[in-house]
DNA sequence: CGATGATATGTCATATGTGACATACCATCA
DNA sequence: TGATGGTATGTCACATATGACATATCATCG
């Protein structure tokens, strides 16, 4: 059941890393992991629609390029924090976060 | 223009710290902390649905009264990170959350 | 092969967030 | 009035996150 799911994740085209276990956390943890994962994928998206790297990305967010690597890789290091507030720098609008969480939860509920 | 925004925010029932300073900020910083604030509501909302106190809400979340107050004050000190974890804990959904967002889209863009 | 560019990983000093505590504020009730 | 229960605010020690740096990995090109 949980493994499925961890398929279907995969299946679906999100990177898992492979230290991520799954099968012993609550739900509320698991939906905090799968957000974080969720709004990663949505800022290596943004950035390779524009064919920028990370160091590139990172100057427009007044990072630096290991820091938007691990954004990217939903490092545990990284807040929900950094990644909205980056998502909105680079032009995000609270609808496309929406509209990322609510595809995040079709995935987890459905 | 921004003082209407405000004016409206304030009259959809938004408590908005007469600290907050809406008149400086970006659009990402504003998002921000739009976010913040639509996430406070959420939780505060859900407390008073169950008729808690901010003590029995705390003790939930293994957290503080006073730190639950500042969360639902929306202050700069809380992080976005602890609301939507504190959202999950007490049984939000992705789908709860998208929906929270959305509909701050709608006041910001409308 | 070496060189170049991009990305990943580990570490660290500093910045920011957190729970906890004290205490203030504000109702309501007797 | 005082007492009680709930909420707000200020502070602090400790915890966690952050940017920066070094370095590793990996692909591509010559």
């Amino acid at each position: 059941m949980k493994t499925s799911k961890r398929a279907k994740l995969e299946a679906a085209g999100w990177s898992i890393g492979s230290a991520q276990d799954f099968l012993q956390l609550s739900d509320a943890e698991r939906a905090l992991v799968e957000l974080r994962l969720a709004l990663s994928h949505s800022l290596r998206n943004w950035r390779k629609r524009r064919g920028l790297s990370q160091v590139e990305l990172a100057r427009r967010l007044k990072s630096s390029q290991s820091r938007v690597a691990k954004m990217e890789a939903g490092d545990t290091s990284v807040s929900v924090d950094l990644l909205v507030r980056s998502l909105f720098a680079i032009g995000a609008k609270p609808k496309d976060l929406a509209k990322t969480i609510r595809r995040l939860d079709e995935r987890v509920a459905g």
